[in-house]
DNA sequence: CACGGGTAATTGTCCGACTAATATGATTGT
DNA sequence: ACAATCATATTAGTCGGACAATTACCCGTG
C-alpha cells in the first residue's frame, strides 16, 4: 500500500537538508559547549557581539541559540544574557547532543555509561519484542543481519545495519519511548564498531550473537531473547572494554 | 557560598522565566501537534500568514519553529514550507514533549508505556545506586522521603518530593544518560499519583515500599535494591491499572 | 517519453529600530 | 546605619520589511 513515491532520500543526512546558518551556529556552539569550551555558568558575549564575530546576522544567531536552549544546554534572560546551564540539565538524549559529545574523541566515562545503559534496556527490550513482534518487523531484523554480513563491519553500510538492527528491535516492543531511546542505543552500538575499527582489529564474529538473538525473538522467546541480548552486549563491551580502559587512562 | 537571596522565584515554571512569546507560541504549537490536531505529513501555514493569523512577528514564529524542529517535530524546506514529521522521529524523552503529550488527557497507551520503561530502568538503577551512592546523595534520598511523608502525595510539594526521590536514586547510579531519563521517569512517576489523586482514593501507604528501596541502597545491597524497587514500580502499576484500564477503553 | 530549463512559492538571511525585563547601584526615608 | 525604594544601563525580546537561496512543479524541447 501508499505508492510510496520518493519519499525518502537515499542521501539523507541527519536533517538530509543542506546546511543552513543557523544551524551550522548550532552545531558549533554544541560541541564547543558539551566539550568544555565553554562551561557551565558562563555566559556568552551578547548577541550583537557574538554575531558579529561569527559573521551571521542577528536572527540567525538567536536561531541557533533557540535551538540550544532547547535542549536544555542554555539558558537566556534579558539583562543577564545567555548562560550555559549546569550539565545536569543538557538533553543528554537527544540525538544532535549526543552526536556533539562524539564530535571530537569520545568520552571514555560517558562511552562506558552508554554501554551500562544498553545492557540495562536492550535485553528487556529484547524479551518485549520477542512477544510483541510482527511479521514486517522480524523481516526488517532479518534483512539488516543479512546486510551485516554483506558489508561486514568496517564499513559505514554495515554499521548502518547493525544500527538497522537494534532499532528494529526496540520498534518491535511498539513501546513509545523505547522506540525514542534508539538514538542513544544507536549511538552505543556505534561507539563499539568505532572503537574496534581504530584498532584494526575485529577479533570477534559478531554476527552468530546477534542470530542467536533474532532466532529467540523470531521463535517467540522472551526469556531466550533477553539472555541472549545479553550476551550480545557483554561480549560487545568486553571487546570495547581495553580500548576505552585504554583512552580513559589516556584522558587523565 | 552565594548568598542565595531570591534566587528561585516561588512561580518558576519549568525556565522560571516569564512567558516569552517565541516559548508560548512553541509550547501551543507543540501541543497542537502531538494532540494530532496538526497530523503527521501535513504542512502548516506559511510563515507570513501563520505568523500574521498567530498576531506574532514573523521572528518570533520562526523561533518558535526552530524549537519544535530541534525536538523532532517538524521539518522546514524551502518551496515545501514546513511539516509535521512522523511521530517516530519526536524526541519523546523531551521533557517539553513529554508535558505536552500530557497536556490534555494522558494517553493511557504511553502511560503504559512509561510504566514499562520504569520496570526496566529503576531496579537497574537502584541496583547501581546501591553499589556507587555517596553520602551526600543518601541525604538527599532520605530527605526527599521525610517530605513525602510530611506532606502526602495528594498536593504538589509531595509529589515533588516523590519525583525528588527517584531523581535522586538515578543520580546515584553516577550513570549521564540515566540521570538524563530523569525528567522521563519523573513523568511516570507524576502519573502515578495524578491518576490515584484523580480517583480520589490513595488505597495503599507508598511510603514502606519507599524505605525498603532506601534501606537498600544504604546497606549497599544491590539485589535487595532491585528487588524492592521492583516492587515498588510493580506496586504503583497495579494502582494506576485499573484507572489506566478504563480511561483506555474510554478513550476508543 | 525522457530530459532540461524556467518559474513561482516558501523558507532562509539580513538589517535596524524599538520594547521589555532586570541586575545593579544610587537615593531616600527611618 | 540600615532597609526599602527608585533610577539607570544593559541585555534579550519583538517587530517590520527587504532581499537571497532553494526547490517542487510545470512546460517546452529534443
Amino acid at each position: 500500500m501508499a505508492t510510496r513515491k520518493t519519499a525518502d532520500a537515499p542521501k539523507s543526512r541527519r536533517t538530509g537538508n543542506p546546511a543552513r546558518i543557523h544551524g551550522t551556529i548550532a552545531n558549533d556552539l554544541g560541541i564547543a559547549i558539551v566539550s568544555g569550551q565553554y562551561q557551565p555558568g558562563e555566559t556568552l558575549p551578547n548577541e550583537i557581539d557574538f554575531s558579529e564575530r561569527l559573521k551571521v546576522s542577528r536572527s540567525a544567531y538567536r536561531e541557533a541559540v533557540r535551538i540550544l536552549s532547547a535542549k536544555g544546554l542554555v539558558e537566556s534572560r534579558p539583562k543577564t544574557g545567555t548562560r550555559v546551564t549546569d550539565s545536569r540539565n543538557w538533553n543528554l538524549l537527544d540525538p544532535d547532543v549526543l552526536a556533539w559529545y562524539f564530535a571530537g574523541e569520545p568520552d571514555p566515562k560517558l562511552a562506558h555509561g552508554l554501554f551500562e545503559l544498553r545492557l540495562i534496556v536492550e535485553p528487556a527490550a529484547a524479551a518485549l519484542a520477542a512477544e510483541r513482534r510482527k511479521p514486517a518487523q522480524l523481516t526488517v531484523m532479518r534483512e539488516a543481519l543479512m546486510d551485516m554480513e554483506r558489508f561486514g563491519l568496517d564499513n559505514e553500510d554495515g554499521r548502518n545495519a547493525d544500527r538497522a538492527f537494534h532499532d528494529a528491535v526496540l520498534e518491535a516492543t511498539g513501546n513509545m519511548p523505547l522506540i525514542s531511546l534508539a538514538s542513544t542505543i544507536g549511538a552505543g552500538v556505534r561507539l563499539t564498531t568505532v572503537y574496534k575499527a581504530r584498532k584494526d582489529e575485529l577479533p570477534r564474529d559478531p554476527m552468530p550473537d546477534h542470530w542467536k538473538v533474532f532466532d529467540a525473538i523470531a521463535a517467540g522467546g522472551p526469556d531466550e531473547a533477553r539472555e541472549a541480548m545479553t550476551e550480545l552486549v557483554s561480549a560487545a563491551l568486553r571487546d570495547t572494554a581495553r580500548a576505552l580502559e585504554r583512552s580513559k587512562s589516556a584522558a587523565d
